[in-house]
DNA sequence: TACGGGTACAACCGATGGTTGTGAGCCAGG
DNA sequence: CCTGGCTCACAACCATCGGTTGTACCCGTA
């Protein structure tokens, strides 16, 4: 099926008539009744009756109308999902284990008028030089690794501290646990799969991984949700972390606990990344928003890297007092 | 855009290469990469990067994936509104100016699940062939008119008596009234654009005025309600009646007045047909919905025609007592 | 009975979009 | 280091599709 001809049975409906649908698309007449029959022979029905005043819609003609007109509007929402002017906001939400993609669905709750992509990208390096690049509008993620500073035309603001939560099958050994502490991990295997090195991401679980001598895995390709979930409900020595606000197309009959992780919390740090000179108008919604949403950061009794809180040292930092929130940089 | 290319784009997304996508659309590489290709050069922007390994999306193709994905789901949606097999319930509603539409959106509300389709047929008698032959699963409409029963194989059932009411404009000698009684409307000028002859529309108003003595002039086409409203609204002379439950897109500064009328409040006997045979599964549960939420009707102080209350006489019924749903032919 | 409004059919023809054949780039393995 | 296997892209070819023009037909009206 072409739009072309979806476009033209809607002018044709419209217009009541071939000649003035056939005038509006500059085509002939002849064209467009080419073009109606062509979709009638495809559809299996008749669309029009013809009279010798016009063409009227049949009742099989009225039920796809809307349907059609749907269609349009669709087909015109991808074409601007990519046009380079005023095209809709482009966020980069990491990956769906996290917490962004559900401040991102939050966001389109609060603001269902404005028009949103979502994508993700591999790290850090690649969101930044896709920020600046224009690509893409904002991304949540966690900055600043060691001697690696933000580049000065790029702003960011601390969203979110997500805890993170022991996810596990029905046979692991801590699988009846309603907490865990961070001590009781050491010696347990964590599988993280898809966690590539050099990435922020993994930098992260390096820092926990030798902050508090946990053994956490890397290894395999990662297959997706779905497949780790199987992998971790079926095998009893197999934990893996996940955000604690992380929501799940959860398998049934898999028997998945979530456990939350405590003495301290570990936590994964977002922060939205922006270009300061990005004119985008959603984009100011979008930080006005997360602004009101957010959670407070650096809770008492909470664990993140030093490079992500800004803080100096080696071996990560334990907050002991609860800060608001902080920006790496506002304005824009 | 072809609907193909976007088909050939998703497949070449989920596969990740050209080639597989090619095996599943029973098409050769060659044909797929001339596809992406054009799609490219059409949207102007590159969707896939690629590798020796296949091609894997860009960040526009990340963007512009979801939207293509829908676009197929609103195709899919578009074919199987007319398909013979299995089609979306589809229901005739008179006009967008009487309760019926209101019930559907209601009724849609409940039951998001269920697809459906609305049209609005000629008059009862179109809608009863197009009940008999399968074309639409079931019409609200006020039935009987005398000497014209339902078909046998028709059911119908009442399902709502929707108080009319007076629309004007600010400038009209009823403007100020908090309501109007039938005695009242006598002498003034109440317009009813395409109510055609022969309708059982046309009846109603026909008993209405000569029951009452009212003036109705059905003279010139239907234009739609835009028009109807800006021309009532800019017209002091004129009035014309409207749906009491109608929702309508208000054109704001138009001062435009909706007036209760009463002694008796004239009702539009709205009633469910549909083909006792049908066996469209959501047929039933669109009558167990319309029986839960029906509102009583032949309340008291309503009239309504003789031949749409299944009562004798000739002059149009006040009704004095108020009753409950009765059905005129349950079962199908 | 012509006329003017509409649609459909036939003939024609260029552009579209498929095929096959081939080349270039990258990676793994001998 | 070269080769084989995998990928995608380009070139040539050709059938089909979908546009155009010209014409026939139907109906309401002057």
């Amino acid at each position: 099926m072409d739009l072309d001809t979806v476009r033209t049975f809607v002018a044709a409906a419209d217009a009541g008539q071939f000649q003035e649908a056939a005038a509006e698309l500059a085509i002939t007449q002849q064209a467009v009744s080419k073009r109606i029959a062509a979709l009638e022979r495809t559809l299996g029905v008749r669309l029009f009756t013809r009279t010798p005043r016009g063409a009227e819609l049949t009742i099989d003609g009225q039920a796809f109308l809307p349907h059609a007109r749907e269609l349009l509007r669709a087909a015109g929402r991808a074409v601007a999902s990519v046009l380079p002017g005023s095209r809709p906001l482009r966020v980069d939400v990491i990956s769906s284990r996290v917490a962004p993609s559900g401040l991102m669905r939050d966001f389109h709750r609060a603001h269902p008028e404005i028009e949103l992509d979502v994508v993700m990208l591999f790290d850090i390096e690649a969101a930044l030089a896709a920020i600046r690049s224009g690509a893409i509008d904002a991304s949540f993620r966690a900055v600043a690794a060691p001697g690696r500073p933000l580049p000065e035309d790029i702003a960011s603001v601390r969203v979110l501290d997500e805890p993170l939560q022991l996810l596990t099958g029905p046979a692991h050994a801590l699988a009846s646990a309603r907490s865990v502490t961070v001590a009781q991990l050491a010696g347990h295997r964590i599988w993280m799969p898809g966690l590539a090195p050099g990435t922020e991401w993994a930098a992260y679980y390096d820092d926990l991984a030798a902050g508090f001598g946990l053994t956490i895995e890397a290894t395999g390709p990662n297959f997706g949700s779905d497949a780790l979930l199987d992998t971790v409900a079926d095998t009893p020595a197999l934990a893996t972390f996940m955000g604690g606000q992380t929501r799940l197309v959860w398998p049934a009959g898999h028997g998945l606990r979530r456990i939350p992780v405590t003495d301290p919390t570990p936590v994964y740090p977002h922060s939205l990344l922006w270009r300061r000179d990005n004119p985008h108008p959603a984009l100011v919604t979008l930080r006005d928003h997360l602004a009101a949403t957010a959670t407070g950061h650096g809770a008492a009794g909470t664990w993140a890297p030093d490079w992500a809180t800004g803080r100096e040292g080696r071996e990560g930092r334990v907050s002991r007092s609860r800060g608001g929130l902080r920006s790496g940089g506002s304005g824009g």
